[in-house]
DNA sequence: TTATTTAATCGTAATATTGCGATTAAATGG
DNA sequence: CCATTTAATCGCAATATTACGATTAAATAA
């Protein structure tokens, strides 16, 4: 046990999930944000700018270009990644997608 | 090492990755989903529905109690469960807050 | 009172994640 | 060619998560 058995799970809330999850970790919101702030997307910043080890950082952009969710060019001897921004988009309407299912009731609140 | 390193990141980004992590399994999604399908929000029928142990959709429960996604009510021998209206508006702010931040660039795309 | 039902919690095993030093691979600069 | 720079990957240790059987606690039904 410990695994994931995603095989109860829909393909949706499977895919979801991973994108939630890939989002569940402060370092990779940082770099996403950081990702958005500067407009050339340079990378080598992030180790610097997160006070993270290298072979850390490597690691969540590892993750994040798992989901598709950045993706990087090689810079002469750095790499510069950026959003993808259709995937970006689509993260939104998924999301909301999930986040609209819920009719904000203010008649039967149980909270 | 293992533990996440906190302390290097802003509450916020601490919040928005814990908010995250919280929607980053299929069984938590799942949960949250049939508790908007269903008005009555029953929870004892989620074991029936998600074909996990008892004792793992409570775990999952508490989770998304612990960030106040949710809260229960007993009802007689049960207990009755439902999302919590204003968080889960706070959580969808949240969200788009961050997704808001990227200005879909159509000029420059490295992806 | 004593069963029964329901869900929380405990304890534990399996697996995943996080973090980093060390190494590797690839490109640049001399 | 060789040194340097940059980032990916490897290998490992520490920690967290997932899952579930067993137990517990609380409410109901008899």
């Amino acid at each position: 046990m410990g695994a994931t058995k995603k095989n109860l799970f829909t393909q949706a809330q499977n895919d979801l999930a991973d994108l939630a999850k890939s989002l569940g970790h402060p370092a990779r919101i940082a770099i996403l944000q950081e990702m958005i702030k500067s407009k050339e997307c340079i990378t080598g910043n992030l180790v610097q700018e997160l006070g993270l080890a290298q072979a850390t950082i490597s690691q969540h952009l590892r993750a994040l270009k798992e989901q598709d969710i950045i993706c990087g060019t090689i810079e002469g001897v750095s790499v510069s990644y950026c959003i993808n921004p259709e995937k970006w988009n689509s993260i939104k309407n998924l999301f909301n997608q999930l986040f609209d299912q819920h009719p904000i009731c203010q008649d039967r609140d149980c909270c």
